[in-house]
DNA sequence: GCGACAG
DNA sequence: ATCTTGTCGC
């Protein structure tokens, strides 16, 4: 959708040429603010039948006011991918992107399980769904990929940053009190302070935020039979 | 070389 | 991620 030379698309050879990939993809990450007024954001989550070797994306638009679901949607594939710490992307983008051309609903912005730009290449599976699609993208990871942080305080909404390699990567976030931080990071076409700004909006009672919750539940109960 | 390591 | 039971804490 966005534009960018459609041989980063392809199916990597080895992991060496998913490297090369995110190298070059890097190149067209954003993260400043361009979006419009946000209404509905989408929250996607990939979950795996081992035995069958699929990979299944659930997708859940959720109006931004009322955070309720507006539209789901489950696309699976063939697993198509190892996985591998940094290259997730190659993994879960394809059936993620399958997903997201099924959808009928447009979204404002998508939340991704995994990082943004708190990546090693500054490509995480947020940024790369990002570049490929043109949405506006935030990480919402449950843990780290690279950096460092201080312990934010206990109390819900306290955060700290993510530090890697004397830049700030993302956000340490506490999502609700006595609960271990979220990771957020911005994903594509985002700053740091409206990515957190938007996940802040989607918390509720639970440690993650809705369209991510809602997501994950969906990638691990529905359709059970693959 | 050693340890770390999203989902 | 997924495999798995009870259990501690708000």
């Amino acid at each position: 959708m966005d534009h960018i030379p459609a041989s980063l698309t392809r199916t990597p050879e080895s992991a060496q040429d998913a490297v090369l990939i995110q190298w070059e993809m890097r190149k067209y990450v954003r993260i400043n603010d361009d979006f419009g007024t946000v209404k509905m954001i989408a929250g996607i989550d990939v979950g795996y039948d081992l035995q069958s070797n699929t990979s299944k994306a659930a997708l859940v638009i959720m109006d931004i006011d009322r955070l309720m679901p507006l539209e789901t949607v489950i696309a699976t594939d063939p697993t198509p991918f190892p996985y591998i710490p940094g290259l997730l992307s190659f993994r879960e983008a394809p059936v993620i992107i399958k997903a997201l051309e099924q959808v009928k609903k447009k979204p404002d912005m998508i939340f991704i399980d995994g990082q943004g730009i708190a990546h090693p290449r500054g490509l995480g599976i947020a940024s790369h769904i990002g570049i490929l699609t043109g949405y506006p993208s935030i990480g919402v990871a449950k843990s780290v990929l690279c950096g460092n942080y201080k312990e934010p305080g206990e109390k819900k909404g306290q955060s700290s940053h993510l530090i890697y390699k004397g830049n700030k990567i993302g956000t340490a976030l506490r999502s609700r009190d006595n609960v271990k931080p979220l990771f957020i990071s911005p994903g594509h076409k985002i700053s740091h302070e409206s990515a957190v700004d938007f996940v802040q909006k989607c918390l509720t009672r639970y440690r993650l935020p809705e369209p991510t919750r809602i997501a994950d539940k969906l990638s691990k109960f529905a359709d059970k039979n693959i």
